[in-house]
DNA sequence: TATTGTTATACTCTATAACTATA
DNA sequence: TATAGTTATAGAGTATAACAATA
């Protein structure tokens, strides 16, 4: 701790270098435990983003999970072509497609979402408890909650 | 805390998306920040990954920032270009260049990481330093010290 | 034979622009 | 005119394979 701003040169206190291994490693450790359910992290992303609210259109899932309506249009084909999702037009504006989750796709969510859940506590099995936590709640409120209801 | 399994299928909980969605918003304002100084957040991690023990070969700096070293050649050339490295066979084993920072490159590290760590500590503002600290020494346990010094 | 740096190539992920159908 | 979904396309970023020089 100088006054003199010596900035710690090092990499493994930077912060971008940390978050972006630890992402790395958890999708990791994530995509390998969804194996068995024919998901990766990706898609289980997405099938959580439209579990939230449903019936959600494909624009407001794609706003909740932070990605491009284009780059949904590729999730959901892949989606849909497992039978875990299906898109209707919606009655009331036909433009827009309402995504909903099949029963496959629920079934499918709450058996990888335990799965993933394992995951995460192999990730964090370092960490006491309160550590653990504490990460969870420090990202949460630096990620800041996409909380679009609309 | 239920017994039978509830595994909170909230997206906002899932740690790869907050771990994802933390990385991308630092990396941005760390790009922000470091514009003036002509350099992005990955270059910054390269003269951090160099300025940890030099001299280093460009495999050897490659491993400690956990990319390959063909994107390392890429990354070395632009750097390079700019006059912040150097690159010069090693005298003992010629099928190696050892890569050092220029004093320019040096110059640049020091500004640039007073810049990266101010826009870290923006970005965790909104934390108690207690937090912040609790953070960043979880992180750093998580993704483990890639401390191979060779 | 094995390794370092390099190049060519391909693959993944993502976004931008343009098209269509609806509003 | 504007919006939702789609498609075509292009741009990052990265890794794999193959090559030259060296060990």
């Amino acid at each position: 701790m100088s006054s003199t701003g010596e900035q710690h040169l090092d990499l493994r206190r930077n912060l971008i270098y940390l978050l972006k291994h630890a992402h790395f490693r958890i999708a990791e450790l994530t995509t390998e435990a969804l194996e068995p359910f024919g998901i990766d992290a990706r898609e289980l992303g997405v099938l959580l983003a439209l579990a939230g609210r449903e019936p959600k259109s494909q624009q407001q899932a794609a706003q909740h999970l932070g990605i491009d309506r284009t780059t949904m249009v590729a999730k959901l084909d892949g989606l849909e072509a497992k039978g875990l999702v299906s898109r209707h037009p919606d009655a009331n504006d036909r433009r827009r497609n309402v995504v909903e989750l099949t029963d496959t796709g629920r079934e499918t969510l709450r058996k990888a979402t335990i799965a993933s859940t394992q995951a995460e506590q192999d990730f964090l099995a370092s960490l006491t408890p309160q550590a653990a936590e504490s990460l969870r709640r420090s990202l949460r409120s630096l990620v800041a909650p996409p909380d679009t209801g609309d």
